[in-house]
DNA sequence: CAGCATCCGCTTTGATACTG
DNA sequence: CAGTATCAAAGCGGATGCTG
């Protein structure tokens, strides 16, 4: 009945690593819990992982638990339900994820039209990928909508952070369209003149995409 | 006969990395090639991934192949063996592989005393932790004799580089003991002074280890 | 209904043996 | 040396059942 995940037994920063996060749908948990700083519950989760077994998933929480990267917190007595949150060793894992999302970024394939997407998982790529390349000019906003569920991108003070919340106020510019060439377009790699072409419609101030662009 | 390793289907750069080298053993392999630009026939690789199924390496080394990762260089007519290196998509995984190496690195069992090792494993997180604070002043060289190979580290120039080569000079500093205190010494968590404490022994220019330290 | 646990068929893994 | 073949065991994914 114990649930040892399988270890390498390698004395080495990277198999001990993979030991902790290497089972399959591990590291897409931790994407999720990234996205929500606020906790998420377990019919949270499952929304943002489309295809994963139930059990799996009951049982990866428990072992991210005992690894020390997910935090469970039970309800106050009257009702409600468990908050999964990360701890700070499961928040760490920010910069190598950020690391691998790059990395197979390059490689989104234009074909599997039918892939399953979530707006939620363009936070983690924008703000790995793009930079407030005028940290003194005012700050501004992108609001992006797509997918399930519009997002904001806030952009000032030398950073860029994005979420699925609300922004305070009008944005400065607006994109609309398809997942795929929206994120070609922030990357940088799809020019913002061709977005009509493949149905991304941006209106507002365009010079917002080259403050934000790396260099 | 097919072996399509199973997709998550999602339109998402880390499930797409995970696709590619999500599967048990993939970022190992990368790992061992990764420190041996030369390339590595497949004894090498075994050597290196103790615990691998020889079944399993093969399959890897295919799907790596077939993802782009891994390139395998057939033999001239006569004689020799193959040799597996990795492609350039392969190298870009090295900032990821740096990130999950630090972050299993800071929790390296102390108790497991059984687990497998091999100097060569530490080239990556060597490289990745240090930094050379002094780059103005003149390379100097770091001995670690530890594990089943010694290493040599350079340092100069701003940059920190180490391998299972021999060094050109003598060295300026020499790092002899077990393998687990000596990624402390290195990383600066565990005080030069206390090295004798837990079986490391160092001789030379201990200057070198506040050079290389991280801020 | 949210939050799992159980069962079941299939696939992957790992250990060993064997081959060109 | 560089793998392939075989097979038991574990893991995975899907469906379904249970409990508060």
């Amino acid at each position: 009945m114990i649930r040892v995940s399988r270890s390498y037994g390698q004395l080495c920063g990277l198999a001990l690593a993979l030991d902790a996060i290497g089972d399959r749908w591990s590291l897409l948990i931790v994407r999720e819990l990234l996205t929500r700083p606020d906790g998420a519950r377990y019919t949270d989760l499952r929304e943002g992982l489309p295809g994963v077994a139930t059990n799996l998933l009951a049982d990866r929480l428990r072992d991210l638990e005992t690894g020390g990267v997910v935090r469970r917190e039970e309800p106050r007595p009257p009702v409600a339900t468990p908050v999964f949150r990360l701890t700070d060793r499961g928040r760490a894992l920010l910069p190598a994820i950020e690391a691998l999302a790059v990395w197979g970024g390059e490689r989104v394939p234009t074909t599997d039209a039918d892939a399953e997407f979530r707006t939620r998982w363009m936070v983690i790529p924008i703000e790995a990928m793009l930079t407030d390349g005028r940290p003194d000019e005012p700050p501004v906003t992108i609001a992006i909508r797509t997918g399930d569920e519009p997002l904001a991108v806030s952009v000032g003070g030398g950073d860029v952070r994005a979420s699925t919340a609300a922004h305070d106020r009008e944005p400065d510019l607006v994109i609309t369209g398809p997942a795929k060439p929206i994120l070609g377009i922030i990357a940088g790699k799809l020019p913002a003149a061709a977005a009509s072409s493949v149905g991304v419609s941006i209106t507002g101030d365009r010079g917002v995409l080259e403050r934000i662009a790396r260099g």
